[in-house]
DNA sequence: CAGGGGGCTAAGG
DNA sequence: GCCTTAGCCCCCT
């Protein structure tokens, strides 16, 4: 299985997440078939143009939490879209009941 | 090759 | 709750 493949992969998992729930890096990479991928999937995540219609603000660290430092430009812009789609922080923490199950 | 660093994770103090 | 350790993927200098 190469790069592109593998990226293929996790962008589809990414897009999968229903609107109004979130995913940990981890859950993305496992169910792309690619466990312990959880870094790469960051790091594939990264790279995406800011237009971009995938969801990346839906998925987020096993802990709940934004893995942005907390008050940056990157980890604003993740928590606005969340509230966009109902999704509110308790804590700086999202609520397990948004996960996906 | 060595070292450091990321949108990570689970386990232990 | 905090921090460290070890393990995971990869990339860059």
């Amino acid at each position: 299985m190469d790069h592109d493949q593998k990226q293929t992969a996790i962008l589809q998992q990414v897009c999968s997440v229903p609107k109004g729930n979130v995913a940990s890096y981890g859950d993305i990479a496992k169910g792309a078939g690619l466990p312990g991928y959880a870094r790469y999937v960051g790091r594939v995540l990264k790279m995406l143009p800011k237009n971009t219609n995938v969801p990346w603000h839906r998925i987020i660290n096993s802990q709940g939490m934004i893995s942005f430092p907390k008050g940056s430009d990157t980890y604003k812009k993740q928590v606005e879209r969340l509230n966009q789609e109902g999704i509110y922080l308790l804590k700086d923490k999202i609520p397990k009941s948004y996960f996906i199950r």
